[in-house]
RNA sequence: GGGCGAAUAGCUCAGUUGGGAGAGCAUCGGCCUUACAAGCCGAGGGUCACAGGUUCGAACCCUGUUUCGCCCACCA
């Protein structure tokens, strides 16, 4: 052993094991990744940076599929670009996940037999740091585990001192440039969490519900319409009925109105376009106050807005008789009251969507509320033009189409969320002169007329607020930092689809309009995982799968290639354990060939791979393997650069398992146990140079096990981490050798199928016979022939120019050759007769495409030059092989 | 109602400027062969959803239909 192999490596040199064991290998190498800080990024403004930042996970999060996705994605590009040798950040963090972090505390407060009221505000933000510090690190630890090579000195939390800080200065200058308004509004209001909800934050559920006709009688007695509703308890804050206004099925009835029942309230009827004249009677209750069409109504015609629910969802007094119900259950006793008075007309089954709360699926509420707004227009007008002009590129493109329609149909976004965990808003009202004040630092007196009784707004803003800020507040705005200049614009982003609204827009906006400047180059959108059936995953349906498990069992390495291998664009991943256990197996095979490796370079031998630098003096299969290298190195390229995933893992799991491993490695064993010197010499530097650039291929996939393989061979070694990826190696491509092989690869594929078809032992030694009639491929066979019979197990080869087919002897025609292995009583004749039938029929068919083809006129006067050559080369080599298809039948019948 | 996507081997999917239908898994047969039985070698299997059209030529381009999935939307 040489003793040059001092590297102080985090594991100390040995035999590897027969079996790739991950578990002690992922824990080791993290550890020496963190303490080694190799995820750091360097500040050098003047170098090609690359930069991600994560979508912040939920501080309440556990990990779960899609995070799993999400970051493996991530830190493979990270993974490739510090290796290309760009200045390399990723940035770590969390959200503070406002009202989901609420819930969580809350419930451990019930669970105390407290609440937050009793606790007050104070004590209670108090007690939810606490659990943050105590809990919320769960999901980091997570993402560790994943292998995730995040600059974790740089972890951020939304609602940390240097966020909080750009939060304020935003809120502020949109305040002061009138794009921040309070007014009083119909919002989506969950009683439950008793807060304003966003239009995004508000999930449409079919639900399996009643529609009810109601009877509202004309106020002169004349008559009555039947309107339609699903929420009849609303029409106690009725205040008009609307029809349309060419409906001529009520001309007039505008100038009689309306005795609203039970509430015995004359309400008018309106005239308003908005009125399905074809749904029910076409005659539709306004309730101003609580539906977001009926409130737009109401503008139109000045109509009275009366709430009728508090903010628990509970009856008030302007409910009468109601106060004090719960909405549900004012619902059923409405319906038996109304029924009683005869103003229920009939009750249909009536399957509709219904609003519920993302975050814990209340039905929500809509109602009028004072609350805060940003107008979006003009900060969706910038988003929309950066993408528009190729500043932002979305991947996959077909997310274009989307983006725009949802651009243009953008309301003002809702950002005061009536909870307490969050940023507050930093307003002040003055209880003496009435004005607000606005600023960034807490102010003491007003700012208009200077008292001292100011009081701030309770809301705290909307959790996407904050998030909307990410790729530049993490970097230190708004103070110009080095970290800015540097990484912002951040490179990509990879999120889910399914925030393309709620964050990766709004990202564009705020950083389009604070910093000038697009908050990412690219964007990618992968999908959503889901079970092998294609099922969304759930806990109700059992069909979760945990990356923990996953992780457990299969190791990260196996996991994260699935992950890769799945993120096709457009595509949904249909997650199948049997996938990751397959990958698994992937993974032990690349440990196998590294074994292999080993014990043929043993020691340290600086200068073995120099042999590939001048690949023309190196033997067939050596320039073979390289040409194969530097192709499968651009298809990996290649794909990288275009977040192609699926086709990067594919391209090193074909070349790695089926060039390296069953060709190449297979053709050298000769030379490694050869007495030859130079032979030796040779096999064994591409052998090592060609598993080096696989392994460097596939670090940013599997980090793990490339390290390990990588420190346990032979040379004084530091970190894959920060070696170059893979270039292409022109020098190395080389189609004449990869034609060459092609042909002694399909000539042992044509001796090992005879063989297995006649179902010939392996240890039975074979005589296999050449016929070939052109004489550089006789020169290549003959001077492959120890090969051919190594590869075939073939006793001896006869190379000839030509020659009659034994009577006895199976035979396959490949290009030109024709591969004879005489069977004597091994051959089963009628088996070979039925062979021999099924290929007549194919060529045939073959045949008479081709003859069809070159027969037509047009095809000869309009295809290109080349594809005719092809097809006359095509037709000739049928012919041929159908004439020995014929020779052999007859050969075989007489045998027979 | 509007928009987007999908339909190719038993299953999951590739198939990128239109030119002889592929992979992995599964199935079947044979093998412990100087790294790997977590392996090796070989085989079978497809009317490319359907119907038209363009073209010398269509899995691919166009039109329509069917089925499935997703997103958006103010039919109470």
């Amino acid at each position: 052993m040489s003793n040059e192999t001092t590297t102080p490596q985090c594991a100390a040199k040995y035999d590897l094991p027969k079996a790739y064991e991950f578990e002690e290998v992922e824990e080791r190498w993290y550890q020496y990744w963190l303490e080694g800080k190799t995820f750091s990024a360097q500040m050098e403004p003047g170098r090609p940076a690359f930069s991600i930042v994560i979508p912040p996970p939920n501080v309440t999060g556990v990990l779960h599929i899609g995070h799993a996705l999400n970051n493996t994605l991530q830190d493979l590009l990270t993974r490739y670009h510090r290796m290309k040798g760009d200045n390399t950040l990723w940035v770590p963090g969390t959200d503070h996940a406002g009202i989901a972090t609420q819930n969580v505390v809350e419930r451990q407060l019930a669970a105390e037999k407290t609440n937050r009221h009793e606790l007050g505000r104070d004590k209670f933000i108090e007690r939810v740091w606490q659990w943050r510090t105590d809990k919320g690190g769960t999901i980091i630890k997570q993402l560790k585990r994943m292998g995730a090579s995040c600059d974790w000195d740089r972890e951020r939390f939304t609602m940390d001192e240097g966020l909080s800080k750009a939060v304020r200065e935003v809120f502020v200058r949109l305040y002061n440039e009138g794009l921040i308004y309070k007014g009083d509004y119909i919002v989506n209001w969950c009683p439950r969490c008793k807060t304003a909800l966003s239009d995004d934050e508000v999930e449409h559920d079919p639900t399996h519900g009643k529609l009810y006709h109601l009877r509202y009688p004309y106020s002169d007695g004349s008559g009555s319409v039947v309107i339609a509703t699903t929420r009849p308890e609303t029409m106690l804050g009725d205040t008009a009925v609307a029809v349309h206004p060419d409906d001529e099925r009520y001309a007039g009835l505008d100038k009689i109105g309306i005795r609203l029942p039970i509430v015995d309230r004359i309400i008018p009827v309106v005239l308003d376009h908005h009125v399905q004249r074809d749904f029910g009677t076409g005659a539709l209750k306004v309730t101003p106050a609580h539906d977001r069409d009926d409130y737009e109504i109401g503008l139109r015609h000045n109509l009275e807005r009366i709430k009728i629910m508090d903010e628990h969802g509970i009856m008030n007094e302007n409910a009468g008789k109601y106060a004090g119900m719960d909405r549900f259950a004012c619902r059923e006793q409405i319906v038996k009251d109304l029924a009683e008075l005869g103003f229920l007309d009939k009750i249909e089954d009536y399957e509709h969507a219904v609003g519920k709360c993302y975050r814990c699926a209340t039905v929500v509420e809509p109602t009028t509320s004072k609350q805060w707004f940003v107008s979006v227009r003009p900060l969706a007008d910038k988003a929309v033009a950066a993408v528009r002009e190729g500043r932002i590129k979305l991947y996959p493109d077909t997310w274009y189409n989307t983006f725009y329609a949802w651009m243009d149909n953008i309301r003002d976004w809702c950002i005061s969320r009536q909870i307490w965990w969050g940023h507050r808003i930093p307003a002040w009202t003055c209880a003496d002169c009435g004005e607000m004040t606005v600023v960034s630092l807490d102010p003491t007196v007003c700012g208009k007329c200077g008292s001292s009784q100011i009081e701030q707004e309770h809301d705290v803003l909307d959790t996407w607020f904050s998030s909307a800020l990410w790729p530049f507040s993490t970097l230190g705005w708004p103070d110009q930092t080095k970290e800015l200049a540097t990484f912002y614009p951040t490179s990509v982003l990879i999120t889910s689809f399914d925030i393309l609204f709620f964050w990766v827009a709004r990202m564009m906006m705020m950083g389009l309009h604070f910093m000038d400047e697009v908050p990412f180059h690219d964007v990618y959108l992968h999908a959503l995982v889901r079970d092998k059936h294609g099922k969304k995953m759930s806990k109700s349906t059992g069909n979760v799968i945990d990356p923990l498990d996953m992780i457990a069992q299969y190791g990260t390495d196996a996991f994260r290639f699935t992950l890769t291998a799945f993120a096709a664009q457009g595509r949904e991943i249909k997650m199948d354990e049997e996938r990751i256990d397959g990958y698994r197996r992937f993974i032990n095979k690349l440990w196998n060939a590294a074994r292999f490796t080993q014990m043929h370079i043993k020691e340290s031998e600086p200068g073995i791979t120099a042999v590939t630098d001048n690949p023309a003096a190196l033997a067939l299969p050596h320039r073979w393997i390289l040409s194969r290298t530097d192709a499968a190195v651009r298809d990996v390229r290649k794909a990288l650069d275009g977040y192609d995933f699926n086709l990067i893992a594919s391209a090193i799991y074909q070349f790695t398992w089926h060039e390296f491993c069953d060709w190449y490695v297979e053709w050298i064993k000769a030379d490694l146990f050869s007495d030859d010197t130079a032979k030796r010499e040779q096999a064994r530097g591409v052998l090592l140079c060609v598993l080096e650039n696989i392994l460097k291929m596939l670090h940013p996939i599997c980090p793990f096990v490339t390290e390990e393989i990588w420190s346990q061979l032979p040379g004084q070694r530091g970190t894959i981490m920060l070696e170059s990826f893979p270039e292409a190696k022109p020098t190395w491509q080389d189609a004449e050798t990869e034609q060459a092989m092609q042909l002694l690869m399909e000539i042992i594929t044509a001796v090992r199928t005879i063989r297995s078809e006649a179902n010939v032992h392996p240890s039975a030694k074979l005589h296999v016979s050449l016929i070939c009639p052109d004489p550089a491929k006789r020169e290549l066979l003959q001077l492959f022939s120890g090969s051919i019979c190594a590869m075939t197990r073939a006793e001896s080869l006869d190379i000839v120019e030509s020659g009659a087919v034994p009577d006895d002897a199976a035979h396959s025609l490949v290009s030109g050759i024709e591969v004879v292995v005489p069977l004597k009583e091994l051959i089963d004749v009628d088996a070979e007769l039925d062979k021999l039938a099924r290929e007549r029929k194919v060529l045939e068919q073959d045949l008479q495409r081709v003859r069809g083809k070159l027969g037509n006129e047009k095809f000869l006067a309009n295809a290109p030059a080349d594809v005719v050559e092809k097809e006359r080369a095509k037709l000739e080599e049928l012919e041929t092989k159908l004439a020995k298809n014929e020779e052999s039948r007859g050969r075989l019948g007489t045998v027979k």
